[in-house]
RNA sequence: UCCUCGAUAGCUCAGCUGGUUAGAGCACAUGACUGUUAAUCAUGGGGUCCCUGGUUCGAGCCCAGGUCGGGGAGCCA
């Protein structure tokens, strides 16, 4: 088998190709289709005196998302999509496609989400489930380069890790059982096995959430690692992102380019991260602490300028537009044309509303910051706006952090945790730290975090037998990859979502 | 759970202070066009205006309740 992605190797030469007619238009003796395969998209040119004429009137019917083989010769041709067409001289028809729902248009997300099996196939969603799976594997090389072993920890669990978060329940021959939602603790106990390891699995959330950072089912990489500190912690944190961008970056140009990702922001995660303790962050976020000297009270009143700027501008298209259709001078296809242009613009005016009365809330939420709080989605893309860059938060006041997090002996009340923060309002990516050795504060925890002591009996024996300092961390794959490929909305991060409300397809 | 916005053709939307037969574009179908890249031209089919109730001579539009969806808060990765 021969497929699209193997044709610059192929130039010149008759090849065979499978799959299905993504789009074409046709004309008096031409149809020029594009062509997807799986690996990738071209466009194939079938020509009337060429294929003859059952095969033409074949082609020049054939429906959207019909799946068909065709035999021509690759012709290198820059304009095209991935550079090179083909020129048809036979072609078979497998399977003619019912009408098809999906129609290259704007289409709302609702009925995109009801179409998934299908939407999955357009060229955006394609680029991005192609990313994720780079960032799966560069994943797994970086663990396992470095001696890592991969665990799967259960999904059942009779004990709620951290507690605060709601549970999937479901009946255990039963008892009540929960969906896990986090394999940590787990991992723990195999961290004093084998030294080094990580978990990579499906992790539950039941919030009734409907944000665009949050699904009920997501999958999360939790390495865990003995005799490290909450500087090695950070210190592997750092390498790994990096590993994982920069690896996304050398191997999915076409899949960025796809996506249209301005990747300024990803190129900065070669620079050195951002450190600072949860105290320092909190004076950014108040204002009461620059940053190149900028405040963030200033950086929001620059942002809500440029928004507003922005709109201007848009409004001014749009009333350009308008005008040179009332013009009446216009062909229909150009009145089309500028029509759909004015509703896209129409569209992005109203996300920019939607910011702009974002701005004074989190204006609002930044000056009364209560320090010894937990950031909220607003705090976290204060701070990150003001760097641009990656962020490590560490040292959190211990009250909002879970039980199992070590207290800094030098920093009393504070927790040895650690969150980094993605750039552009992507927010928390990864959330870790050193875990608390003393099995005495271990219980006092569980106890004032209301937990029952008896779901933690055989976690607190890893701290009876050969007791070790160690630490880790959890990545939430889709926040990455969403903040890899810059997408608007999580949803478009995992091939079939669960979220709020959604159960289906 | 709370705040906020919305639901009109297969899709994206318009529909004025309530007033005859509810519109456009896309998609689809038919025909014309030899190189297109969401930009050619013509014709055509296509509607339970989310549901229930109310106000009114008259409701897509007003009111109440509900359902579903978008965005956000809380909570979180």
């Amino acid at each position: 088998m021969l497929y699209i992605k193997d044709l610059p190797k192929h130039e010149g030469q008759e090849v065979e190709l499978k799959g299905w007619n993504a789009q074409k238009r046709d004309s008096k003796g031409l149809v020029f289709m594009t062509f997807r395969d799986g690996t990738g998209f071209c466009q194939a040119v079938i020509d009337l005196n060429v294929v003859g004429e059952t095969s033409f009137e074949a082609a020049k019917r054939l429906p959207q998302e019909s799946s068909l083989s065709i035999k021509g010769k690759v012709i290198k041709d820059e304009r095209q999509i991935g550079g090179y067409e083909i020129q048809v001289s036979a072609l078979q028809v497998i399977a003619e496609a019912e009408d098809y729902p999906i129609t290259p248009k704007e289409h709302g997300v609702d009925f995109l989400m009801d179409k998934r099996h299908l939407w999955l196939r357009s060229r955006r969603q394609w680029a991005i489930m192609r990313t994720r799976n780079e960032i799966i594997y560069s994943i797994h090389r970086f663990f396992q380069e470095r001696g890592f072993v991969q665990m799967d920890a259960p999904i059942f669990t009779g004990n709620a890790c951290e507690g605060t978060t709601t549970l999937f329940e479901t009946d255990y021959y039963g008892e009540p059982a929960y969906l896990s939602q986090s394999g940590q603790l787990y991992g723990e106990a195999m961290a004093m096995a084998q030294g080094l390891i990580y978990t990579f699995g499906p992790t539950f959330r039941a919030e009734k959430s409907k944000t665009r950072r949050h699904l009920s089912e997501f999958w999360m990489i939790e390495p865990e690692m003995a005799f490290y500190d909450l500087k090695m912690d950070m210190d592997l944190i750092e390498d790994f992102v990096r590993y994982v961008v920069s690896s996304v970056l050398d191997k999915c140009k076409e899949e960025l380019k796809v996506l249209e990702r301005d990747t300024t922001y990803l190129e900065k995660v070669r620079e050195p991260f951002i450190r600072m303790k949860y105290e320092d962050a909190v004076s950014v976020i108040r204002g009461e602490k620059d940053v190149n000297g900028r405040t963030s009270l200033q950086m929001l009143a620059d942002e809500e300028a440029a928004l507003k700027d922005e709109k201007l501008k848009l409004e001014a298209e749009i009333k350009e537009r308008e005008e040179k259709i009332a013009g009446g001078t216009l062909k229909k296809g150009e009145i089309n044309f500028n029509q759909n242009k004015i509703d896209k613009l129409k569209n992005e005016i109203k996300d920019l509303e939607e910011k702009l009365s974002n701005i004074p809330q989190w204006l609002n939420s930044a000056k009364n910051f209560k320090r010894g709080d937990d950031f909220g989605g607003s705090d976290e893309t204060v701070l990150t706006k003001m760097f641009g860059q990656p962020v490590m938060v560490y040292n959190w006041p211990q009250e909002v952090k879970a039980f199992y997090m070590k207290e800094d002996e030098t920093d009393k009340g504070y927790a040895k945790g650690v969150d980094l923060l993605a750039p552009e309002g992507y927010g928390e990516v990864v959330g870790g730290g050193e875990r608390e050795t003393d099995i005495e504060r271990l219980k006092r925890k569980i106890v004032e975090h209301q937990l029952p002591m008896s779901a933690f009996e055989w976690y607190l024996d890893l701290r009876k037998f050969g007791n070790v300092p160690h630490a880790g961390f959890g990545l939430g794959l889709e926040r990455l990859v969403a903040w890899i490929c810059g997408l608007q909305h999580i949803r478009e991060t995992i091939p079939f979502p669960r979220s709020y409300g959604r159960l289906l397809p």
